[in-house]
DNA sequence: TTTACTGCAAAGTGTTTGCAGACTA
DNA sequence: TAGTCTGCAAACACTTTGCAGTAAA
């Protein structure tokens, strides 16, 4: 399906008329980001975009998911790893990650837990204010057992 | 009440035994970590030790860190700050947290949510195999708001 | 042509390691 | 005394920054 490369087109528009430029890498790290149904680290994005025969400077990349945060086209993960993972935020679809101890993998899934009423519970018994939560497993995936 | 200072002594006669010396920065350090009720970074705890008239070296404090976490005395926990916290494992006791965005602090919380069924869920789901989790609630704390 | 972006090198954090010397038991 | 622990300095991994040059629009 040309669904990414269509929902590519619509938003390098958007930055286009934002005064930003399209250039290799931002194109390429998009389009690696809108595939990827994980959240990439800085090492795995590099790598993937040689596939594309991207071999920017690190800083680029920072540089450039700095700029993605900033629009808010992906957000960003810290999971015990010493690094940062990023991620698409796929029409916002808010979700929680599934870590491999063995091979470090990080998965996305879908739940449905009760966060709004803990969240409530939180405010009534110590006045904290929840604004966002994160919600990480920790295991062996399927391949690994 | 000396509750914690009878804890200490039982755990520094384990310790002991184990072929273990206590040390000032030892003794203190866990001292520390017996009355916060809330995860510290390395900084923090530096800070702390400053109390006990203690400036060790930050390789010692990290490697004192290691100890404690070998004997499975404290845990470590990462969440999007660029660096790590540590906490007393107070009688093994599962638990949360809510991170102030404004003042950086952190507490402990209690919850209870349906974790046993979500790992269930996710397994028959994926095949991946739960082993642990992490529940962390970010926004303002009740002084911050 | 304008100015957003890039590469390079250097610096900044938080953390780890090797080694010689200090101190607990 | 024996062997664990400590301080120091240097190295580490990941990330950020300054600056001069490149390239998108």
């Amino acid at each position: 399906m040309s669904n990414a490369a269509e929902k590519l087109e619509e938003i390098t528009d958007t930055l286009r008329k934002g005064g930003a430029r399209i250039t290799g890498l931002r194109r390429a790290l998009m389009g690696v980001f809108l595939e990827a149904e994980r959240p990439l680290s800085v090492a795995e994005l590099s790598a993937s975009l040689k596939k594309f025969r991207l071999t920017p400077n690190k800083s680029s990349v920072y540089r450039e998911l700095d700029f993605l945060l900033e629009q808010r086209l992906i957000s960003e993960l810290d999971i015990l790893e010493g690094m940062k993972r990023y991620e698409w935020r796929h029409d916002d679809h808010h979700h929680h990650h599934i870590v491999c101890s063995a091979c470090g993998t990080v998965q996305c899934i879908d739940l449905c837990f009760n966060e709004k009423e803990l969240a409530e519970k939180i405010e009534k018994a110590s006045g904290f204010a929840v604004t966002s939560h994160i919600l990480e497993f920790f295991g062996k995936c399927a391949a690994c057992r």
